[in-house]
DNA sequence: GATTGACATGTCAGAACTTACATGTCACCT
DNA sequence: AGGTGACATGTAAGTTCTGACATGTCAATC
């Protein structure tokens, strides 16, 4: 159901798109968010244009079919957004290694912590990009008058920065009892 | 994959225990990291004793079986902690309704975040409980010195942290524009 | 003696997801 | 004219995951 309402989303603030267009657009913007390949979201397109909640409203060159959202897509969109109760991210291999990391002796678990550290600066390095560059140019604000995807990015950078301190301070603690 | 190495690692770190304790223990210790019903952890037991990564190591009352983790099990294990690069979290409902937030007019925006607040404030007293009643009585410590699932359990008290305080930001910001 | 509820293990259908395969268009460069 | 690479859409096989169904044991309560 949840990429169903991120494809929902992404159309409606985008206007109208191709299912080329929700992909890149799901790297780009949403990937921190939601995840999925093209080989997931064109099958998903077709589904939901038979349940009627978007309809291709126009085929352009080479191929592309160029989909909007319907009245009844955004009548589904709003349900879901208005009702439906959230899960926080099941599953993390960052967070599942930092389980099992006293398994490891000192040296080791560091050595793991370390690449942790690499992977989180990294990613934070990309989120803030991602930050900067949305700032510079003007992008379509909302109904509410915020940024559109401006609230999630500020809750993927700051996710990342506290992992980024948790890692630090778990290779100190690690250290001082080596 | 990561099934395997969560159940690998309670395993180790328990010793021995059944499909149903490791159920239980799932529900209670890694729930934060990773997840998993006993529909999907009994088929991959049996398909690890198969790889000989874990046995059986005893049958007791009511079909219990005790399972342990054979030698195998433990160089998967180690080899996977020491190799794999570990991604973080990829899908989250929370992330995506606050994507899709600038949709919603500032009044319906505000209640969905009181919502995630709600959510956010469970989810951190469950976790900061959880902590409290580890560290109440003795647990069994790693190689490291560190005791097991610590750093799992603060890394998500600090996430839940984060999360609350992002919520929190976000309703002031919409207030301050309605 | 009967019922309730935690203990305990499984299967199965369907949904969601990943990875690889497969095909073709169009613009630009050499 | 040929090659490269971004554009563009799909399919298929296999894995993972969810939710429901199914079955039986044992201890304690009523």
């Amino acid at each position: 159901m949840s990429l169903r309402m991120a494809l929902l989303g992404v159309l409606s603030a985008y206007g109208s798109a191709s299912g080329y267009d929700l992909t890149k657009g799901f790297e780009r913007s949403v990937a921190h968010a939601w995840q999925a390949g093209h080989s997931q979201i064109y099958p998903e397109l077709a589904k939901m244009t038979a349940d009627g909640l978007v309809t291709v409203e126009a085929e352009g060159a080479r191929g592309r079919k160029i989909y909007s959202i319907t009245p009844e897509g955004r009548a589904e969109l709003r349900a879901w957004l208005i009702g439906h109760d959230p899960t926080g991210p099941a599953r993390s291999e960052i967070a599942l290694q930092a389980f099992l990391l006293p398994l490891l002796d000192p040296g080791e678990a560091l050595a793991v912590l370390e690449r942790l550290k690499t992977y989180a600066e990294r990613k934070l390095a990309e989120l803030e990009a991602l930050w900067a560059a949305k700032h510079a140019s003007p992008v379509p604000e909302g109904t509410s008058g915020v940024r559109f995807g401006d609230l999630a990015l500020d809750l993927g950078i700051r996710h990342t920065r506290t992992t980024l301190q948790w890692v630090n301070d778990a290779m100190a603690q690690l250290e001082r009892r080596a």
